[in-house]
DNA sequence: GCCATGGCTAGTA
DNA sequence: GCCATGGCTAGTA
């Protein structure tokens, strides 16, 4: 047995909160972080987006409006699923925050 | 404990 | 530079 039978906060936090991001908007790394309780927890919360399956990623960009992900990594992919959902984005990955931007700052607005 | 990981970020130069 | 995880290691008991 190890540790991972503990409840983890912070993640579970973080996976509450993806999942509750609304179809056509986007939010960011640190604005997640900081939701969670843990403002410069930006890069955690990338971690784990990567390690968790069956969890809506592609709603997530960095602070600058933007897709953050390589070519390689999956950025058309991004892309598209946020297409589908009407969110824009021009070549460079570049979104419209005031359109699309989730106004959502607080873990509990969403309960 | 220590150390590497990582799709970041606020705030200088 | 930040900092939550997970994996590994020295070094106690």
């Amino acid at each position: 047995m190890n540790s991972s039978c503990i409840p983890k906060p912070f993640t579970e936090k973080v996976k509450l909160i993806l999942k509750n991001i609304p179809k056509g908007k986007v939010t960011s790394y640190g604005t997640i972080a900081a939701m969670a309780g843990s403002p410069r927890a930006a890069r955690q919360v990338v971690q784990i987006i990567h390690r968790t399956d069956n969890i809506p990623w592609h709603r997530v960009i960095n602070s600058q409006g933007k897709i953050a992900i390589k070519e390689y990594e999956g950025f058309q992919e991004q892309k598209m699923l946020l297409s589908m959902e009407g969110v824009e984005s021009d070549s460079n990955g570049k979104i419209d925050l005031d359109k699309f931007k989730w106004k959502c700052y607080s873990l509990d607005d969403l309960i």
